[in-house]
DNA sequence: TTGTAGGCGTTATCAC
DNA sequence: GTGATAACGCCTACAA
């Protein structure tokens, strides 16, 4: 916004509506009493002029910006873009705005975006996991900026977290391909550098089969970026081992669903061949063919927990600062149990 | 941030480099000439002090406020999250922040949104489509805010455009499908209602149609909410005519996802019994069986070409106000030729 | 090259 | 219930 002598200001209100700058003030913000001939004089005077308010000054004078940052890994995965959508719209609903940022997975760059939130005036930034550099969380606490982890469980000593535990949606996933019938299981993880909910998930996948007796050895996991392409070629390396498993775990449907595409390129059949699991849930795990089972990720939910946490008094957030989801486990086509031979 | 007697501001560190607070500022903002010597000592006190500028002072006083607002319909749908992917990216590599709002597709919600990004002071703001409230423009033109039409390229006389010809994309669409031998068309389009995009989509789909001698009252166009149900209910429909079409044409790939959803569960095949088009080349366009044939909207580059206008000075906008994007087809297996009967 | 001083638009603290 | 008045933290002439 350029500056402009004719945009009208706090004190062009007061002088049409016959009144001081402190009262307009004090309509505007709903505070204290104002006599109700003053209140309705001034929000005429505010609509004839055009008036809106500074955000800065009054950001300045009164150490309250209404504004939000989150700092996500991208757009491009709709698990973020969901999870985001969800929160912007709580915060929209109080007059709060987002600033948003994506660190595309990299907790340095990750911490000069909070650098510049904390510059903007954000009241709270929302992150995502738990594994964050020490300096970030650090120059939060300094500033007295609230923070919230989402898509984990563990939260800080200062921080909250809303989401899931990770390594039990692993487990679970194992679980159910173990009752399948499955023994020879792979997993197609996202990359666990500096990702709690990638190693969480991988993890809990191992400890689940390594508890039902498979040999950890005989089970390959490959890492691969959240993209198709590398759901495709990590698929492709495994159906290529010497012992193909009859069952794979993918990190993501993403990943799954280059997984299938894999195979429908090369006439392996899923699931009679192999069973594909996802995760997450998302829109395109009802439209491959056959459709995915998947543990489904409540995003929306946790924007929008996430909004109401960040909304809440200090006071209230003592009882919202660990917020654990249910994670679903939704059955559909891309499974089936290990046939005899 | 909570206000904090122990936060230091840009005194404290002129205080402890030994300098005036101007010099601090100087500095800070790389503008004047400092003395070598000077410059140091400032940059090492504010990193020790753990200094951060307050944005708000900076933006009242300075009048830059380095914000910049888009207002999109929603981030569930992949265009539009890509999008601001590629927007956000851009501006932050010139520490630029970037306010985001969905507006559900109404227009009269995205009103309150802009007010809202005014009042904080955002410098420019990014919508979607030239179909806006005038009171909306009227806004943004009167407190000086830059404004950038999105996914169309029919700018107004005071804003830009970066986009695409929706018409011409909708006519592209239509003339593959000629090309191919179908006469019997169909359309599954967006909701036209205050939406130009969709509107021009299928208007140019339909005027193609007629150039080429085709009935127009024979070519069924059927509206649904960008969602993959909405695309199934409506091929469902379409299906069921007396005379069902051989060839639809979809305002979305969200929608022919749908749309292949349903034939898939009613064994109607795709290409032969039926060819279906989609339209902006998203990640579901590789995963559906058979896959998208489809139009390309490069929507992660519409994002950045808006970042590179509002970044740019108004003198350099002048040669940025209309940028048309290419669209381009993309072939693959859910269209073949009509066979001959 | 550096320092001083004034004010950006608003709200909080007082008196009245 | 209302009005002066003084900041909030910073930038920017202008002066030195």
């Amino acid at each position: 916004m350029q500056p402009d002598s004719t945009d009208p200001k706090l004190i062009d209100v007061a002088r049409m509506a016959g009144c001081s700058p402190a009262t307009v003030s004090r309509v505007l913000n709903g505070n204290s009493a104002v006599n109700d001939a003053a209140r309705i004089r001034v929000i005429h005077a505010a609509q004839i002029l055009g008036y809106v308010p500074n955000g800065s000054a009054r950001a300045l004078r009164s150490t309250k910006s209404r504004l939000v940052g989150a700092i996500i890994p991208t757009l491009d995965h709709a698990i973020y873009a969901t999870m985001v959508d969800g929160l912007q719209a709580r915060l929209s609903e109080k007059g709060v705005s987002l600033i948003i940022n994506t660190s595309t997975y990299d907790i340095d760059v990750e911490y000069e975006q909070a650098k510049l939130l904390v510059e903007r005036g954000a009241e709270s930034i929302i992150l995502v996991g738990s594994t964050h550099r020490p300096k970030t969380l650090a120059l939060l606490r300094q500033k007295r900026v609230a923070y919230v982890f989402t898509y984990t469980n563990s939260a800080d000593s200062d921080g909250a977290a809303i989401g899931f535990d990770n390594e039990r949606a692993g487990q679970t996933a194992g679980r159910f391909l173990l009752d399948l019938g499955h023994t020879r299981l792979a997993m197609i993880a996202g990359v666990t550098l500096d990702n709690d909910r990638a190693r969480g998930r991988r993890d809990g996948f191992l400890k689940e089969l390594a508890n039902s007796g498979v040999e950890l050895k005989s089970v390959t996991v490959l890492e691969g970026a959240y993209k198709v392409e590398s759901g495709y070629a990590c698929m492709e390396a495994l159906m290529a081992l010497p012992k193909p498993p009859t069952a794979v775990f993918c990190g993501s449907d993403i990943l799954a669903a280059g997984a299938l595409k894999f195979c429908r390129g090369v006439g392996i059949m899923v699931p009679d061949d192999v069973s594909v699991m996802g995760f997450d849930n998302l829109e395109i795990a009802e439209l491959t063919a056959p459709e995915l089972t998947t543990l489904e990720v409540p995003s929306k939910e946790m924007g929008r927990i996430a909004a109401d946490y960040v909304l809440a008094t200090p006071l209230q957030r003592l009882h919202m600062r660990q917020r654990e989801l249910a994670i679903r486990l939704v059955v559909r086509g891309s499974t089936r149990p290990l046939p005899r031979r």
